[in-house]
DNA sequence: TTTGAGCGT
């Protein structure tokens, strides 16, 4: 019967892919452990560190992935920051712990976990939360 | 060319 063929021609058209309604499930904002904490944010790095040294003084605090510093396209030279990717968020953890505030080549390391980049829009920072051309009396 | 708050192809 032609009209069986129709019905299985309907239904494949109809089923398209699962796996797209399986992505959108995937990428639900509620995920539980989101892989922002393994990717810490290293500022304060001198102009001439390079990738390998700043992997080098992260990995004793855990397995580190990869390790990506900025650099201007213009000049060549550092931007004096970059990203430290971990394998595990305990270890990244730690390394933030550990390296924040610490100097690293003579100058003073910050690390801090890095912001989710978004795609086509701003970027958050949540650290200009603490006012700003006001004065910040103190209370003894 | 030289030193500093920041968040990336």
């Amino acid at each position: 019967m032609k009209n069986s063929l129709v019905s299985l021609a309907r239904r494949a058209l109809t089923v398209q892919n699962p796996a797209a309604d399986w992505r959108c499930f995937c990428s639900s904002p509620s995920f539980p452990t989101p892989p922002s904490n393994t990717k810490l944010f290293v500022a304060g790095l001198s102009w001439s560190v390079d990738e390998k040294s700043l992997k080098d003084a992260f990995s004793s605090f855990g397995d580190v992935t990869e390790v990506r510093i900025m650099y201007d396209k213009d000049s060549g030279r550092s931007r004096g920051f970059g990203f430290v990717y971990f394998s595990k968020e305990v270890d990244a953890r730690s390394a933030k712990d550990a390296m924040d505030g610490k100097a690293f080549l003579g100058r003073p390391l910050r690390v801090s976990y890095a912001l989710e980049k978004v795609r086509g829009g701003p970027i958050v920072v949540p650290r200009r939360l603490n006012g700003g051309d006001d004065n910040n009396s103190r209370n003894s």
